[in-house]
DNA sequence: GTGGTCTAGACCACC
DNA sequence: GTGGTCTAGACCACC
């Protein structure tokens, strides 16, 4: 499982951490009950700061995808563990890029087609 | 054309004018060549400064959505002089969506069909 | 509004600070609309750090109690505009409350008078 | 007596202890002079660390809910040889309890209530 | 060893 | 002026 960061984004790093880590966990990459690396370590690897990887992990945490066992570390929740809740910002964020698309000049037929390979890249 | 402005929320005012001003043309709510409401008009309507509206019609400029013209203000541009470019973070946005749905426990079946509605709202 | 922070206490601070907030909206002390100091006003105010402050700003935020306005700041949301939820931990903390009240010796009938004490000390 | 751990929760584990055998005693299915298990045992059946459960054991022998005796082992103390001492604590921990109900938008009167059935659920 | 908290201070986006 | 992000580094509770 690698991150790769761009540090002249917009995006907050904390958020490329989370965001890298949720489609991870949706492509199989990381599998349910698998640990994530320890903050200090990712941080380390990542060369950010332990604050930054820990603000990813508690997002990631109050989102439901990950859990914080004292014992061992966040690790990814098993999926029947995980709140069958889709935020309004998902909704809103996936018609946002749809419509991009549309206006970059692809046919809907096009988008569909992008759309099922994005799904299938999401096996688990 | 009606904008819905969320000031709690944490994507910045100018994004959110963006964001629903592309997502109107898609929807063809906002047809090519249509004059978009002069800056001040729209900062008043809206109840924000003119800078924000401002800042949110450069970045559609920018992306090529809309054109400014001295005469006539700011106009949807016509699809085909659109640039048919997809931004790198527009295909990033859209897999990070589809992931997250996924792990909110929707069948490939129900996003992809998700998809096709949406698709289907953006009539022009 | 006054806040008095324990810095002795294992209870963090920018929990304590969270829960004076709190129990201040419940006591009226804090009206709806009503604007909390700026993040770094009450740090320098409270003799801490001004993430600290945020930090507490950022929790009740995402428990509903104020909303981040992007030109006033944090203000208190109004009580119908706050999502009608209890979460477990707040019935299993007032469960475990009674308990220790009770095992202090205090009577069923003291205990709920005090309970019915601290209901009104929460005008609004 | 059953105790049921969230390693998932904010709340460590040896308070997660202790809160549950407060309120298991409460509510009467601790008896005063019953043994509480032995820490290894207890320990193994949790699947925790001796130490955690030694921890909690040794907090809640240092508020007076239960005795050490060398020979039996930990056990509950009567009622009149606990200290009627009402903790800072617990009374600010249940006004914001309360301040939280209200905020949810219960009424003082169904507040009331539930504090009522709670204090019933303490039969002893 | 692990994550959680906190500081002092800087920089930046938004308004 | 406002909150949000980030760093470098320290200390601590929990396990």
């Amino acid at each position: 499982m690698l991150l790769t960061l761009d540090f002249d984004s917009e995006v907050p790093i904390y958020q490329q951490i989370r965001n890298q880590i949720v489609v991870g966990i949706a492509g199989g990459r990381l599998s349910p009950g698998e640990r994530l690396p320890a903050t200090r370590a990712l941080a380390e690897d990542l060369g950010v700061n332990t604050m930054t990887v820990s603000k990813a992990y508690q997002l990631l945490r109050q989102e439901g995808y990950v859990a914080a066992d004292r014992r061992a570390g966040v690790m990814v929740r098993p999926r029947d563990a995980q709140v069958p809740v889709v935020p309004e910002e998902t909704v809103r964020g996936l018609r946002l890029r749809l419509c991009e698309l549309r206006l970059a000049g692809l046919s809907r037929e096009e988008i569909l087609r992008l759309c099922e390979k994005m799904c299938d890249e999401e096996v688990d």
